[in-house]
RNA sequence: GGCGGGUUGGCGGAGAGGUUACGCAGCGGAUUGCAAAUCCGUGAAGACCGGUUCGAUUCCGGUACCCGCCUCCA
């Protein structure tokens, strides 16, 4: 087994990844709040990290990884979301337009993180079954002088966590005299942040000691990773621009509650996409979703393919062209591997991944399997990165039958040939090319294929 | 203002202190009725200024520019 590498944020080195414990690798993503359809964004640290859960299952075997993924399901946007739908008219109270929209846009991630090939974690657990564990969680940070209530909210007392800032090499003094910070009256520092607050008749609540209220973002985590992974635990997961203020508040949280324990061994953050050369934002107008991607004809694992040519570590550029590079190499190595049966994953792909997953070193080297003319080996490593299942390429076929048109182009070619006139074969070549058919005649024949954009309504009147 | 990341050939994008990245595009050739696909061959790089070194695109320092986080947005 080759030893894997991976970049800790923690110490900002590349460093040998040893788990707690090989019989139980534990890694914990930070995942949506569902209040509305992913975007392109939220979608690469699900493949990265589903592409690293790969990894480790095929290092230490499918049975002893556990990955854990959670739902926000309690969140003021998605109160918002319910609210304004309210507003518009929806009927139902708005716990039940708030349960509706979680419910629905849960299910809309599946089907979207699906398409990308993405594996379903081992864990999904949705912050609101967890209530109980946050309260407690609450309870012990309070009785160790890490947290206090005050006016309904509870509060963590980040003066108490010696080590705040150390994950994002801030430290308190600095963050307090640079930015804004929010200055509540009942704070003690300005830096405290909030664990549980009140929650008013239009705002969903749970009954907790401090009265009813709901719990703050950061300690949904914080609990949930300890319920279903333990106080430590190997990798933690998640974008870039989490690594403060969540995952500084998660780390201090969790330590504070469990100091005999180290949370995660391994911090590990992607950094963030962007479209076209420029921040993905609604402003901007190039904001767009993984449905919406995919309903425009681009295939969940072109997507994917795109996001794995670029390191995770560094920013990745989304852009239109990349996007036709991938699908032409796709349809090539589809053609390649579909029906083939997997060998083993060359040893040059997986060392490629053990090394900190450099994604793109490994397609590089799917690319030398492949002019090798190694199916085998090109599907079964590729399968490390998600990408070429059979079931995979089936956006290929687009489930259109080209051979009454092949067969119709070879009779007009051989007539062709007799009467030494080939413009009805060209028109019929210019119309199948117009309509994204990859035209191959050669002497043995004739062959079509679907090509990158194809359009089968240009096909008509073509017979 | 504070903190962090980046700058590689026409484009995308890796590794490595000294030897071909790789892909796409280009160019030359084979093949083809013409093409396409395929195959063979091929040119092209590391923001700028210093330093360390026998030797740096790779290490160190500085400058410029780009990006992100610090504030609800991934």
């Amino acid at each position: 087994m080759a030893t894997i590498r991976l970049h800790n944020s923690k110490t900002r080195k590349k460093e040998e990844f040893k788990p707690l414990d090989p019989e139980n690798v534990r890694l914990y993503v930070c995942g949506p709040t569902v209040y509305d359809r992913a975007h392109l964004g939220n979608a690469r640290p699900v493949v990265v990290f589903d592409t690293l859960y790969r990894l480790l299952r095929h290092a230490y075997g499918a049975e002893h990884v556990t990955y854990v993924r959670n739902f926000t399901d309690v969140d003021d946007k998605i109160n918002a979301t319910a609210l304004s739908r309210k507003q518009a008219g929806a009927s139902g109270t708005l716990e039940e337009l708030i349960a509706e929209r979680t419910e629905e846009t849960i299910g809309w991630y599946h089907a979207d993180m699906d398409a990308l090939g993405a594996l379903r974690p081992n864990h999904e657990p949705r912050a609101t079954a967890y209530i109980g564990p946050m309260i407690a969680m609450i309870e012990t940070l309070i009785a160790g002088g890490h947290a206090y209530a005050r006016e309904g909210h509870v509060l963590f007392r980040v003066r108490s966590y010696a080590n705040y800032g150390a994950l994002s090499g801030r430290s308190v003094d600095d963050m307090i005299a640079g930015a804004r910070v929010e200055v509540a009256p009942f704070k003690e520092d300005p830096m405290d942040f909030v664990l549980w607050k009140p929650s008013d008749a239009e705002t969903p609540g749970w009954d907790s000691p401090w009265g009813r209220g709901r719990p703050g973002w950061h300690i949904e985590c914080s609990a949930m990773s300890y319920e279903l992974l333990g106080a430590s635990f190997d990798i933690h997961g998640g974008g870039i621009d989490l690594q403060f203020p969540h995952h500084e508040n998660e780390l201090a949280q969790s330590c504070c509650a469990h100091p005999q324990a180290g949370f995660a061994s391994v911090w590990m953050h992607n950094e963030m996409l962007q479209v076209e050369g420029k921040k993905m934002s609604k402003s901007l107008g190039n904001f767009f979703t993984v449905r919406d991607l995919l309903d425009q004809g681009v295939p969940g694992e072109v997507i994917r393919f795109v996001f794995l040519g670029t390191h995770y570590g560094r920013p990745m550029d989304w852009t239109a062209e990349k996007a036709a590079q991938a699908e032409a190499t796709l349809r090539k190595w589809h053609a390649l591997t579909d029906g083939v049966a997997p060998s083993a994953p060359a040893g040059a792909v997986l060392a490629a991944l053990s090394d900190d997953l450099n994604t793109a070193g490994a397609i590089a080297e799917l690319h030398a399997l492949a002019a090798a003319g190694d199916a085998a080996a090109l599907k079964a490593s590729a399968a490390l990165l998600g990408l070429l299942a059979d079931e995979q390429g089936a956006w290929i076929g687009a489930g259109v039958d080209l051979a009454p048109y092949a067969a119709k182009l070879s009779a007009l070619r051989e007539a062709a040939m007799a009467a030494k006139d080939f413009s009805p074969v060209d028109a019929m070549k210019a119309a199948l090319l117009a309509a994204g058919v990859e035209v191959r005649m050669s002497k043995a024949g004739v062959e079509l294929l679907a090509g990158a954009g194809f359009d089968e309504a240009k096909l008509e009147g073509l017979l």
